[in-house]
DNA sequence: CCAGATAACCTAACGGTGTTCGGTTATGTG
DNA sequence: CACATAACCGAACACCGTTAGGTTATCTGG
């Protein structure tokens, strides 16, 4: 067999079907040989879209991302701009958690994950912070986001963990909630968002007072 | 060639030797063979030692982090034992930022890091905090950290170069800007775990006046 | 003191990986 | 209608983690 009468890969087609297989079976049990077992095609034809798996990946981990939203920082409340961004971002990453990594190993050549740090960026300027003040802040609120998940889905203890509860008495209680750990996962992001943000206010209204400082 | 009249393996050794291969290769250059080379000896012959390389990994993350200072909480004073303990999580990361995944895919069955998680849920419940908040304050400070090294080691900073114009207007040459890059991170690390930190203040007052709400 | 077990190395191989090379054939273009 | 190109395939390359089985030095029990 050579060429089809119809075309059987296209980039999309090949991107979904990875995000399908990352999804299911875990990023580390996606070979390109997988990948185009389920495409019904031969591991090389990949190669005819995709230069290399890890280009594939970038543009996988870039489709996963585009619903991260910047638009609230439009009202120039800088706090809720933060929150919905935040939020928005780490829902992205929730929707795909075995993807986290490629897209937790830096924004590589992805267009849009710049223009959104630009929009945050220029959200945060335009709402009044500094612009040394917002890319730190744009930094802290990232690695916020991102540390959440890889801890959140990164699977912490192992399953059996009532193993180690006679050992470290203090854990029992964390274990104990491990039952529901998504909504521990939930509890501990908002709480270390809220007073992350609320630690901001001071630092704005002092920064705001001696613009010099 | 058998068995040498002194061993020539052993776990420190191989332990030290895979770690320096880490730090001046990067993790995903490390391999059991050139691990293997490197200490004149065959693939085969590390796993009388090691069991799976995941096994060596594991052990070679535990070992890295064995400076992690939980000592503060000590004294009663959760916002101290917290900042040290960030502060000490962050440096250890920083020293070998190659194996920050190992580290950050989550403690497994390291022992040292789960008497470590123990200490610090201890530490937050002996000085008033409620055992699901102490969970949480422990989980979130772990995001900021991890998340920080994350972005700031991992990331490459190629392509988030624009970031830093704001600051540094003049700076286009790439060696320079990796200290630059360095610095706005230690400041973005300081920046979030201080605001985190006075956010969480209130919260504690809160918590402690009606410890049943 | 010697026998057997064990430890620590070896060579060779298995099944897997990403990727490349050189084909073959259908389609679009001059 | 010729030809370049696109889209597939089969086979191979150089790696990877890991295992099986062999060889030899050292340790241990009788």
């Amino acid at each position: 067999m050579a060429r089809p009468k119809t075309p059987i890969l296209s980039k999309p087609a090949i991107r979904t079907a990875a995000l399908t297989l990352i999804d299911r079976d875990g990023l580390e049990q996606l070979s390109m040989r997988k990948l185009a077992q389920e495409l019904a095609v031969q591991a090389a034809s990949l190669y005819s879209h995709y230069r290399t798996k890890e280009e594939l990946l970038s543009e996988v981990a870039e489709e996963a991302t585009t619903h991260i939203d910047v638009s609230a920082f439009g009202g120039g409340d800088w706090r809720e701009g933060l929150a919905v961004w935040a939020r928005s971002y780490r829902a992205a990453l929730a929707q795909h958690p075995n993807l986290l990594p490629v897209i937790a190993a830096g924004p590589g050549r992805r267009e849009e994950a710049l223009r959104r740090a630009d929009a945050v960026h220029g959200g945060l300027v335009g709402a009044g912070w500094p612009p040394r003040y917002a890319t730190m802040i744009g930094a802290s609120t990232k690695y916020l986001v991102v540390g959440a998940a890889t801890h959140s889905f990164a699977g912490g203890f192992d399953d059996d963990v009532w193993v180690y509860q006679d050992r470290y008495p203090n854990l029992s209680q964390a274990h104990r909630l491990a039952e529901v750990a998504a909504e521990i996962d939930e509890d501990s992001f908002e709480l270390a968002l809220t007073a992350f943000l609320d630690g901001l206010v001071p630092v704005y209204e002092r920064v705001r007072a001696r613009p010099g400082a």
